[in-house]
DNA sequence: GTTTGACCTTGCCATAATGGTAAGGTTTAG
DNA sequence: CTAAACCTTACCATTATGGCAAGGTCAAAC
């Protein structure tokens, strides 16, 4: 029963593209796929499953090497969950530095355009202000 | 008066490192600059100005390319403000995208942390959940 | 006058994740 | 048999920034 995808298959079944399966494999994260004689990749559904995970922990913006940390402890019997959420809640505090630093660019942002008249003159405060010697 | 800084001291002066304006310098986003008989780099204050104002876009989250653009538009007379706005206002948009994925994330990673134990056993609804064949 | 430390120069490599392209082999359908 | 649609590897590009190395320069201290 072990239907055998090649990568484009598997891509179309996890979600990724082809390239990123193979940069996966390559940098570690994947085991080597077997391959048929002509030298295809194939991948099984426990494969596929597990570019699925892949996939799905990128859609939270986990980076790869955490990828790599959360694979293991995914497959490790013996985890503890600790472990897992400890993850979580670091890549949490980098989402939302990264939050509060965009909304303070924003914020400026705004008021700088919201003070430019954005017609035909050239008078810009926006301009204006990024040329100040703060 | 034309006080000339060296490159370490305009990137004092300015707030960029000296990898920073060299590499500015050759990606075109500044003149070369004049040397001493030496080759070293050497920067008046119009120019020491200049690198403020990419140090005040970048901060603001401007990549170079679009720092290019508002150099050009801030050294022209006959710009118009809608462009500068214009730019501005794309870059609020942009930003504005980032934090709405960022802040998804953040919902769903939350929720996940939230609802997993993070003691010593194994089970673990984040590992769960990024197994689900989603 | 020489040494020394703090500069400067260029050039190359690395990062993170992804896409593109090119040159060539394979498989399948017509 | 041929053409389309796959697959393979290898290399290059992106974005902004940092690091390192090998070597030239300058100023101050001795």
């Amino acid at each position: 029963m072990a239907t055998l995808l090649t990568i484009g298959d598997a891509a179309k079944a996890s979600g990724l593209s082809a390239k990123m399966i193979r940069h996966y494999e390559q940098s570690g994260l994947l085991r080597k796929s077997p391959r048929t004689d002509a030298g295809y990749r194939l991948y099984n559904s426990e494969q596929i499953n597990q570019l699925r995970f892949i996939r799905q922990a990128r859609s939270l913006g986990f980076s790869l090497h955490d990828i790599q940390s959360l694979l293991e402890l995914w497959q490790d019997p013996q985890r503890e969950s600790r472990a897992v959420k400890q993850l979580a809640q670091q890549h949490l505090n980098e989402i939302t530095s990264k939050i509060a630093e965009l909304q303070h660019m924003q914020q400026v942002l705004t008021a700088l355009a919201d003070s430019c008249r954005g017609d035909g003159s050239p008078h810009c405060h926006i301009l204006q202000q990024l040329a100040k010697p703060n």
